[in-house]
DNA sequence: GTTTATTTTGAAATCGTTTTCGTAACGGAT
DNA sequence: ATCCGTTACGAAAACGATTTCAAAATAAAC
């Protein structure tokens, strides 16, 4: 364990100045070809590696960025962080990373924490808890600050920043639109987070579609919970009638349940119940019957959040607009859909 | 977007030095209960909070572990990486995350570019190309430059360094037994990760209780490739004489692959067929049937790597001995299998 | 009233880098 | 020999914090 090169060191060595190393080292023209070259060489020798916090404190920024997930076992936030992973790597930024476990105080803690001047700027999805508490002022402060953050899937409107979002209204109106193409006359809605807003906004993309097309709305055939817990209880009892003949599921869990409820009362998928869910890819293909779903393109999320937020850290303009990207959603049949 | 406040700025507008603000704000009793009193109000008023930076710069370490995982996407490390989390933030570090994507360039190159002062440490499981390749000289360097670094789950005996694994020789050993004593007489073997160590570890387990039991190793009832894609069409093959009545499979892929296989080619499970694998916990629940599992505590792991590294960054002591932590697993019955 | 303790504050060094500016040294021109 | 313009290097400040040590100010002791 040899104590780690240091320009102060190697100028000491070599009877030269830490300018002398600094400028050799960064190839300044003040520099003759000689020095250059004595100095590059030992330095390589040494394996000198500029100490990265000399540099953040003398430039005032660190080349990282914060992320703050709810939960890292949601594949949908693993796969929008393997986005932003992949943009912060290419363009030269580590990434902090946080989970808040749904839970508003770690959240406000971490985002504490951290701006600090240990990251340059935020990307974050709000937890459960401060949605339901509707809590952001925690996000207002840093920004005050003058740390950026940029939101993406569970947003709000109250704070103004970037975001990144999926059409989670029209995608439930799309999704919907087949089951009724496929003909399906009584489609259940399943969702076991309607505490969070994308929830509420499909759910409403679901209502808006039985609306346009006439189809009057039975709320018996609706299960809206806040957790897991309380919703396979209720979706067997809307599905024990042996009256649905559609599913449109808002979640990974309510998808997972409406099959395997489904399969357990006797339907036929998808001959006599079509379901369609918001769901991970690699799971939905690895159920029996597959999964036809929502595809929310987790990674391109992730990668359009951290250009938004680098783009901004790295422009001279003071006072960027706000923009929000919109991530386009894909409906995947799978096997669990009859075809049209 | 107000300036942050730094010592320099409420010295001068309190008319002290900044040593006496330091000093103050640390409630360090060389300074008078009125001043402290000042200059901590003061500090409030102004939202002070000390840059990180500075900090890091005097103190030489910056409270942040590095963690390269091969795949996030893989809920095994995912679990292990909120584990690693929860024991970092209850012990005041940050984590630093990359994805190396079982790629030896990106990990040699996060290894590089994170211990220039970054980070105090790493934990980290070996990626894939790695292993194939016994490339293990990048480790080797960060280590001798001093930063310490804990393995986990995938591990090498070529370096020196604390590690944490779960026993996989013993718990194949048990899986094994377990199919054996519910009767089973042809178990079939099923790997799609043989490149790696652990999937090696597990085969020979598996091997060694046959052996144990003096039963014939049947090759025809062998699969083990290297990637998912080769994988199911052999193990369609080996399914379909319908001879086999037992599965062992070693990693998520062949797990769900022998429970969705054998359903298509008329197995009842677990009536005639039953299947152990190594798979999360979560979505085996959600398999129907559900599958039983070993399960390997992916928290655990995480939290004994990071109690691991914080316990070594924060000793005095300089040499202290390198440590191999073993994590039991748990055979987790559940519908895929008989009840004995 | 002088000396000695004690309390309170401040100057300066330090961490590792970059960068501005000043100053040697050297050569060529007059 | 003097002047000027390059070229090549070094000193010092800056980033934001802590910490050591010296110096002031005040209180106590003789």
């Amino acid at each position: 364990m040899k104590a780690k090169a240091t320009l102060k060191q190697i100028a000491k060595e070599l009877h030269v100045s830490v300018s002398t190393v600094s400028k050799a080292l960064n190839d300044s023209p003040e520099i003759s070809e000689q020095t250059k070259q004595k100095v590059q060489e030992y330095a390589k020798l040494k394996n000198y590696k500029p100490n990265v916090i000399g540099l953040n404190l003398k430039n005032r920024k660190t080349k990282t960025i914060g992320v703050i997930i709810p939960n890292i076992l949601n594949s949908f936030f693993a796969k929008v962080f393997t986005g932003i992973e992949k943009v912060a790597e290419s363009r030269g930024y580590n990434v902090i990373t946080c989970i808040s476990n749904e839970n508003l105080e770690k959240e406000a803690h971490t985002l504490e924490m951290l701006s600090n001047g240990t990251i340059d700027g935020f990307i974050l999805s709000i937890s459960e808890e401060a949605q339901k508490l509707q809590e952001y002022s925690h996000f207002k402060d840093v920004i005050n600050e003058g740390t950026p953050i940029v939101m993406f899937d569970r947003v709000c409107d109250q704070v103004a920043c970037d975001k990144v979002i999926v059409d989670d209204l029209d995608s439930a109106i799309d999704a919907t639109q087949h089951l009724i193409n496929l003909g399906c006359k009584n489609i259940a809605l399943f969702s076991s987070i309607d505490n969070l807003s994308v929830g509420k906004l499909r759910a409403q993309g679901y209502l808006d579609c039985l609306h346009k097309n006439n189809i009057a709305i039975q709320n018996e055939l609706t299960v809206l919970t806040d957790s897991e817990t309380d919703f396979d209880a209720k979706a067997l009892a809307v599905l024990s009638d042996q009256k649905v003949d559609g599913i449109f599921a808002l979640d990974e869990h309510a998808s997972v349940s409406a099959i395997k409820l489904g399969l357990k009362l006797g339907y036929k998928i998808p001959e006599n119940l079509s379901v369609i869910g918001f769901a991970d890819g690699v799971w939905s293909r690895r159920l029996s019957p597959s999964l036809s779903t929502v595809s929310q393109h987790g990674p391109e999320i992730g990668a359009a959040a951290a250009e938004l937020l680098i783009d901004r850290l790295e422009s001279k303009e003071e006072h960027l607009p706000f923009t929000t990207a919109v991530v386009k959603t894909e409906l995947r049949q799978r096997e669990s859909t009859r075809k049209l």
